[in-house]
DNA sequence: CGCTCATAAT
């Protein structure tokens, strides 16, 4: 919180200052000359070439000035106004120094010019300068200072300014609440704004639309949704400002729905959307991940005129490129005759969240290489990536497991000084720790300058993944002391940490404090990781008995996970209600039913068996195939179950053998085989396995012939590992001395001298 | 006074 004291101690101060009713002026009432300097030309249009120049040559007039020629006071005016444009400080330097020299600075207006010319070149110090030796101030400087600090990032010494001003003989227009308003976002100061606001109300301010949509703006930009939307409700006029502060509003307080909604108020009170509009209703197609719905708004953006700006561009590139339709986000991109930075990020971020959505992992794959190859591409630009493009090329090295790629980029982001940014080191952390490297996730932590409930929750879940439940708790308590408040999210982490340690009273202790002391409803998650941790000790009763604690039903993970349970703790009859219940919600994941094939079958329950292979058909659910993949210098390779189709196989399956007979001599004994596949009927059910070697093995043969010796190997599986391979995994190590990290879809196994970071709690198939 | 791109989970 910025120190304030002026206003943070006094809640009164800035209505004690003045009582007079007029003190706030509508913007109207400022004569009309002195609205000059204060008005600012709308900027260009990002992608459209700059109107032609104005009749005057700044060049030719700036010689001119130079050489000492005499000029009247007009002539300084379009010559100020184009330095403004340029942002040239020696220019307005060349100005200054004649308007001085003719004595003209006595003049308010044109020294009023020249305290915004400078705030608009970026020089705060010599704005302060003009201001502070300015005969008279009247409200156009006073705002022009206040604008000007916070367009500069000074937003503490904008409001300082505004302080001053209300013990001066001035009174504010609604210009200057609107940047003192701007200032309060910049400092996320609820506090202060609402303040202001009451400053606003008071002097009957409250229905001037503009007035409006900054407070509308503020609230949404602090955090507020509900006042946001309060402050919307009320304006009497609303314009389209107002409307698409509202949208963009739900956009970024994570209700696209209701901002979709919105709009469609907006349509049928017949006010017509412009092109902001237009561009934030994109960005909620895109959180919606409605194509046909952003088609539609793309296909308004032609009929206004609109679609080659370049916000409604980046936002119809992101829409495509998330929702797959990869072809023509490329077209889109291709055709730009001029990018922003944003155009960037949107084609890497885009890419990114493909990654999520793509139909199976190869496709996935393919996205996040196409993010990292964008991703060179906009390092030889010659553009500078900002912190957009790290977190989200960051968080591509994470999904694929791309360390190498990903420790270039931590230096790079070193280099430019985006490491400072929370969301980078935050981005950081995560890959790290999906990478399995928990050490340098720790460094990454302990090295923020500043933490968010973000930071915390990944270092806590990475602490909590990579098997270290004390450590987890022991952040969390610090979290708690460090005054951060924990959220849902947080919970699962916490919660899964004393799953895995079977902490059952701590668990229980936490799961109470989160409703009781936070207030945070549990939801399926939380329970996943109760019962969870019930069933791991072997407790089904306590199990089953609180599934019965919920107030809703409970979901197929909750089931599979009472299922798995009994089968390894051998209670048949309790696992075979669950898969009764299970069976009635109709699954959806393609595991879940190979967990169901297995217990049947292995019961001999050939009817139950018969039953769900017809759910199957039912349900539509496919093959799985059992795949894994592993990079190598930024090359990817695939491997399927018993794979012979790599030109290295000859070499892989002799190091599988030599590693399985030397696996054996130290005590290896296999489990029974275990269908991981789902394949057409006579393959699994008449129990002739043939499965000698589950794909990850492959890879990680693969993995060590091509590193160094000693060199950790980094696999990624598309599904659970099974028992078997996780045991064998084990000795792997011991018999190579080298670590091996498996990350499966459940969780990340970083397997060492003969152990798992999961501490052999993981979920098998 | 309003726009587009970023981080956490069983």
């Amino acid at each position: 919180m910025a120190s304030l004291p002026s206003l943070a101690v006094g809640g009164a101060t800035l209505h004690r200052l003045d009582s007079d009713p007029r003190k706030l002026l509508p913007a109207s009432a400022v004569p009309l000359e002195k609205k000059l300097a204060y008005q600012r030309r709308p900027p260009a249009a990002e992608g459209v070439q700059e109107a032609s120049a104005p009749p005057l040559d700044a060049q030719e007039a700036l010689a001119l000035l130079r050489e000492g020629t005499a000029v009247e006071s007009a002539f300084y005016v379009p010559l100020l106004q184009r330095c403004v444009e340029t942002k040239s400080l020696p220019d307005a330097g060349v100005v200054h120094a004649h308007i001085i020299k003719t004595g003209f600075h006595q003049e308010t207006f044109l020294s009023t010019s020249l305290v915004n010319l400078y705030m608009k070149c970026g020089s705060t110090e010599y704005a302060r300068k003009v201001f502070v030796t300015l005969p008279r101030r009247n409200v156009v400087a006073w705002t022009a200072m206040i604008t000007g600090y916070v367009h500069n990032s000074q937003p503490t010494d904008a409001i300082g300014v505004f302080l001053h001003l209300l013990e001066s003989e001035c009174y504010p227009t609604s210009f200057t609440i609107g940047a003192v308003l701007s200032a309060c976002c910049a400092l996320s100061s609820i506090e202060i704004g609402k303040q202001v606001h009451g400053y606003v109300i008071k002097y009957g301010a409250e229905s001037e639309t503009s007035m409006g949509n900054s407070l509308c703006s503020l609230y949404s930009k602090c955090g507020s949704f509900e006042s946001c939307l309060k402050v919307f409700e009320r304006i009497p006029d609303k314009n389209v400002i107002s409307w698409t502060t509202a949208i963009s509003s739900c956009g970024d307080n994570g209700y696209p729905e209701l901002g979709l909604s919105i709009f469609a108020n907006m349509l049928s009170e017949n006010v017509e959307p412009n092109e902001y509009t237009l561009t934030s209703v994109l960005s909620l197609c895109c959180m919606v991940r409605d194509l046909r719905l952003g088609k539609q708004i793309h296909s308004f953006c032609i009929k206004f005129g609109c679609e080659q700006q370049l916000p409604v561009k980046n936002s119809t590139i992101y829409l495509y490129q998330k929702c797959g339709e990869i072809n023509e986000a490329r077209r889109l991109f291709d055709e730009m005759d001029r990018v922003s930075l944003i155009t960037w990020n949107a084609m890497i971020a885009g890419h990114a969240q493909r990654m999520n959505w793509a139909k199976d992992d190869i496709e996935s794959n393919l996205s996040g290489f196409e993010a990292l190859k964008v991703f060179q591409k906009l390092n030889r630009s010659g553009t500078k990536p900002d912190l957009f493009s790290f977190s989200s090329i960051l968080t591509v090295c994470s999904s694929l497991l791309a360390l190498e790629q990903g420790e270039q980029i931590h230096a790079q982001t070193v280099k430019t000084g985006y490491l400072s940014d929370v969301v980078v080191s935050s981005a950081l952390l995560n890959m790290y720790n999906k990478c399995g490297c928990i050490e340098d996730a720790i460094r990454a932590f302990l090295e923020m300058s500043t933490r968010t409930l973000i930071s915390w929750t990944s270092m806590l879940t990475c602490y909590s993944q990579h098997g270290r439940p004390k450590e987890a708790i022991r952040l969390f308590e610090n979290m708690r002391s460090a005054g951060v408040r924990p959220n849902q999210v947080t919970f699962v982490g916490v919660l899964s940490a004393c799953s895995h340690a079977g902490m059952i009273d701590e668990a229980e202790y936490y799961f109470d404090m989160m409703t009781d002391e936070y207030g945070i409803r549990p939801v399926m998650d939380h329970y996943a990781c109760m019962i969870d941790m019930f069933v791991r000790r072997g407790r089904l009763e306590d199990a089953f008995a609180f599934v019965d604690k919920m107030d809703f039903q409970p979901n197929e993970i909750i089931w599979s996970i009472l299922i798995a349970g009994c089968r390894s703790h051998g209670n048949k009859d309790l696992g075979f209600y669950a898969a009764e219940k299970l069976l009635e919600i109709k699954p959806k994941g393609i595991e879940t039913y190979v967990l169901l094939l297995n217990m049947y079958i292995s019961a001999e329950r050939w009817q139950d068996v018969a039953k769900v292979r017809s759910l199957m058909k039912d349900e539509n659910i496919g093959i799985i195939r059992d795949r894994s993949w592993i990079s190598i210098k930024g090359q990817v390779s695939f491997f399927l179950a018993n794979d012979k189709s790599h030109p290295q196989s000859t070499e892989m399956y002799n190091l599988l053998e030599n590693l399985l007979r030397e696996a054996t001599s130290l005590g290896y004994v296999p489990y029974k085989s275990v269908e991981v596949s789902v394949k057409e009927d006579e393959e699994s059910s008449n129990g002739s396995s043939t499965i000698k070697h589950h794909s990850e093995r492959l890879a990680i043969a693969f993995g060590m012939i091509n590193t160094a010796e000693g060199a950790t190997v980094r696999v990624v599986k598309n599904i659970t590992m099974c028992r078997d391979c996780h045991n064998l995994v084990k000795f792997f190590t011991t018999i190579t001395k080298r670590e091996i990290i498996v990350r499966d879809s459940k969780r990340l196994h970083r397997f060492t001298d003969g152990k798992c970071s999961c501490g052999d709690f993981g979920a098998f198939l």
